[in-house]
DNA sequence: TACAAAAACTAATAAGCGTTAGTTTTGTAA
DNA sequence: TTACAAAACTAACGCTTATTAGTTTTTGTA
């Protein structure tokens, strides 16, 4: 009866991936049905079939987008002639801003990865380990280059990769501070952590 | 035919408790089955209700005890004599040991709590609530009596939170560094950040 | 206006779920 | 050895799930 909504520069797949990563977000990828994401768009649930192959497919199409939305990015700033510090700053304000642009994929990424179905959760989980990899690498050359303490990586990439994450207890309290306050005081207790 | 192993100072009840707790962290509390939990007792699913009264009650047991946990320890830390600063470290240090000794009831209580069927769920919401306000007024006198910096208390408590909740990403790789280590580096650094 | 493709529908399937009822086995104590 | 309770079992229930098949409606275009 009624009709997916999509606007111009969006296709229905796509309205449907966003409505789903809310519904993921909000039940969890398990409780979540997609009779309940056909409601929410307004449609009986047979009708998704016509854009989407399955259910598990929706939750592999937003793991590995947003995989790999980081991973591009830091081969982009990889290859900029920035300093380490400053290479660092640029990673950490990527994630924060696709935490607040992108809340529901990142969120769904973070928790729901574990109900992707083989092989594509060892390609997930590959993509994860070597992005935490050429980070803790980035981290070992700002030490060598005095540019950073005498840290230990794993603990540093640790440290910046949960106080990263812990933007998801802020959007449930977001009167307390701004997006812009959070955002500053955050990169700035991260870097003068690490700097020389 | 087999039997639910239990030790002496421990009642069956509690060894299902604790296996729901593990599967409940690995599959997550809605693709887990009572099926499944009982196959890793040994026993059958129907023989379980012998000792729980539902799926859901393993849930609230499991996230209630964490919580009442964590505020019992505040209680204590509360009434006594030392330092802010000193009352922070301990609490820290409770999380992190929390952490490592109940890793998978406090990772159950930290992800699966919003299957919680009411009204379970907003008590648990309330206690939770009730300990981040309680922790902030911490933070606040801390600066009122200029043992720490003139820092945001919100955003405070939202990184040490973080932080300590990032260990669950250790619990992968824990090759890399020592228990020790880890705890000590990251008590330094939080309670660093703060210090006057 | 007619036709074809896209996108919705209804009905149904097989599988899995938590849970209950009723029965049998096991363990313990008189 | 008998009796009773605890704890296991089997069988089955009603319900929900993702998904398929087949059909009808809607939409855009020639």
């Amino acid at each position: 009866m009624a009709k997916i909504y999509s606007g111009k520069h969006i296709t229905k797949k796509e309205v449907v991936i966003e409505k789903a990563a809310f519904l993921f977000k909000t039940k969890g990828y398990s409780a979540a049905s997609m009779r309940e994401l056909a409601i929410s768009l307004g449609v009986e649930a047979p009708s998704l079939y016509n854009y989407i192959g399955s259910k598990s497919e929706l939750l592999q199409t937003i793991c590995i987008k947003m995989a790999t939305a980081f991973t591009v990015n830091l081969d982009i700033v990889e290859n900029t002639s920035k300093s380490i510090i400053e290479k660092i700053e640029t990673i950490i304000r990527f994630h924060i801003q696709m935490m607040m642009n992108n809340y529901n994929e990142v969120f769904v990424a973070n928790h729901e990865w574990k109900h992707l179905k083989e092989p594509l959760l060892s390609n997930f989980l590959n993509l994860r380990r070597n992005y935490e990899k050429r980070l803790m690498i980035l981290i070992e050359a700002g030490v060598e280059k005095k540019e950073l303490k005498n840290i230990n990586p794993y603990v540093t990439v640790l440290t910046i990769l949960s106080a990263v994450r812990g933007l998801e207890f802020w959007h449930g309290h977001k009167k307390n501070v701004t997006q812009q306050v959070l955002e500053n005081d955050m990169v700035n207790q991260l870097l003068n952590g690490i700097k020389h």
